[in-house]
RNA sequence: CGGGGUGUGGCCCAGUUGGUCUAAGGCGUCUGGUUUGGGACCAGAAGAUCGAGAGUUCGAAUCUCUCCACCCCGACCA
């Protein structure tokens, strides 16, 4: 039988979305659920996610960041505080009007972020200049009614962390902003995830924020991914929730403030920049299971011998590497080699009677689709190669995915032709950003680090003719 | 919120000019057997208030009305 039979996920080039839910449901990430834009995510997805999470965390709490929890549940009228930030979010809030029984007389959001929740509360802890600087994070679910949910990338509730932090000066939080987009960034190299820093347009920034930085991801559709966003927040919220220090110089200052998040939403930009018309491929770093084992045999006495061996190889190396053998009966091998292909499990071993009888294994990469015969006394030092390996193909495919699929544009002409993103000199102005959404659903995605302080390649803007003031990346985005 | 679409066993879906529908088929599940190096095969079995309610009719999955839900494409966002 033909293997096209057999496929159940779309191609990518025939539909990229509906690849993308594909391989979503196929390799048992998640499922939608009974309430709308809400998903079940599964634990080989949850697991994905776990993974991102603890690696962040390390990376945290080696910063000096300290975790806390608020409630869920957040006054309506502290939300109200803050004017831009009310306007940005109130589309999508979730209330609580009724608890208990009774109709309450002071309705309750659901948390679609935690400024609003814990600022006041940061009023209250920081009273001197000794007081900062406060660092704090919580890993959380919040929710936010969105029109168009999108598996990871954009369900009504989601987990992520939000890092909510308080500085003396403006200097110290715009260099944390900072510090914690090149975390970001090392989270998704962790990930085999090329990204572009910088950042963000007026009218893209973060409800509330003076300044937000982004990393961006480019997605096999040519579309881009906000993959984590660190905003610095000025004074803005500091005013409206009271939170001012006595200095050393024995008068009130506000504090500085920033915060800084990253979702689930990487578990979809993973699928999305590393999948193929086979599935799921991870990265060995973030793969639940790194090594699968499948056992061949043919009658009882081979089924032994060769889940033995099969043993013995995972006793060995299960110290160093996640491991499975899938032992399960009445599927064939071909069956189990698709099944592990289609969740993205980076090294299969074949172990049947051939291999126990030279002491080898058949070790197939699913990055590249190679198989090779590895002696089992090798697998010490080879392993750990072709782990690395894979993470640096990954990472390369995506790179250079990336660079083909951003071209240079100097006029309005040319956009119609960009099915990727582009970069172009741009006057920033947001009236003309406005424009480009409306004509093309393009917007700004950000203007990179090295960009900020580089002259525009050209003078002038390629959408209004004014004076350009710097070279941004232009894509359509998720 | 605009546009489109769909609701039939766990999943995919046929049927929708009313009557052989006592609802077909495939996948999956279970039992037994044969198999097992790229998605195995045979035999048998279980499993459905046809999204909900009301109506028309001798008779409704099928027609009418009302409601509900979800999905997809757009504008918004981690």
């Amino acid at each position: 039988m033909a293997i096209s039979e057999k496929r159940t996920i779309t191609k990518q080039e025939v539909d990229f979305p509906a690849w993308y839910q594909d391989v979503v449901r196929e390799a048992e990430l998640a499922e939608s659920s009974e309430v709308r834009g809400c998903g079940i995510v599964r634990p080989y997805g949850l697991k994905i996610w776990e993974l991102i999470k603890a690696e962040l965390s390390r990376r945290l709490e080696d910063d000096g960041v300290e975790n806390v929890y608020f409630p869920v549940f957040v006054p309506l009228e502290n939300l109200e505080a803050e004017k831009d930030h009310v306007e940005g979010f109130a589309p999508e809030l979730a209330v609580v009007t009724h608890a208990g029984g009774e109709e309450l007389t002071n309705k309750l959001a659901i948390r679609p972020t935690s400024e609003a929740a814990m600022y006041k509360t940061y009023a209250k802890w920081i009273q001197s200049y000794k007081d900062l600087p406060l660092r704090l994070n919580q890993w959380a679910n919040v929710v936010r009614w969105e029109k168009r949910p999108r598996a990871f990338l954009r369900w009504s509730e989601f987990l992520w962390q939000e890092g909510h932090t308080a500085f003396a000066n403006e200097d110290e939080a715009r260099s944390e902003v900072i510090k914690m987009l090149d975390i970001y960034k090392d989270v998704y190299d962790f990930m085999a995830i090329p990204t572009f820093t910088g950042r963000k347009s007026e009218n893209e920034k973060f409800a509330g924020a003076v300044m937000t930085t982004t990393v961006e991801v480019m997605a096999k559709d040519g579309k881009a991914i906000q993959g984590a966003t660190s905003h610095y927040l000025g004074t803005n919220f500091a005013k409206v929730f009271g939170v001012n220090y006595l200095g050393a110089d024995g008068s009130s200052h506000l504090a500085h403030q920033n915060s800084w998040g990253l979702s689930w939403r990487s578990v979809g930009a993973l699928v999305m920049v590393h999948g193929d018309d086979n599935g799921l491929r991870l990265p060995p770093n973030i793969a639940p299971i790194q090594i699968v084992i499948v056992p061949i045999y043919k009658d009882e006495v081979s089924r032994q011998q060769v889940l033995d061996f099969c043993q013995t190889i995972k006793n060995k190396f299960g110290i160093s590497y996640r491991i499975k053998i899938d032992e399960r009966d009445g599927q064939t091998p071909g069956f189990k080699f698709n099944y592990w292909e289609v969740r993205g499990v980076p090294v299969r071993l074949e172990v049947g009677l051939k291999e126990l009888a030279e002491n080898k294994v058949t070790l197939f990469r699913r990055d590249n689709g190679i198989k090779e015969v590895v002696a089992v006394e090798d697998l010490d030092k080879s392993l750990p190669s072709i782990m690395s390996d894979i993470h640096q193909s990954l990472y390369q495919q995506a790179v250079d995915f990336s660079k083909k699929n951003i071209n240079r544009i100097e006029s309005w002409d040319e956009i119609k032709e960009q099915t990727g993103w582009f970069e172009a000199s741009w006057s920033e102005d947001p009236e003309t950003e406005k424009q480009l959404k409306e004509k093309y659903g393009i917007v700004s995605r950000v203007l990179l680090r090295e960009k900020e302080n580089e002259a525009p390649k050209n003078k002038k803007c390629f959408i209004s003719g004014q004076e350009a003031k710097h070279d941004w990346l232009f894509a359509k985005c998720y």
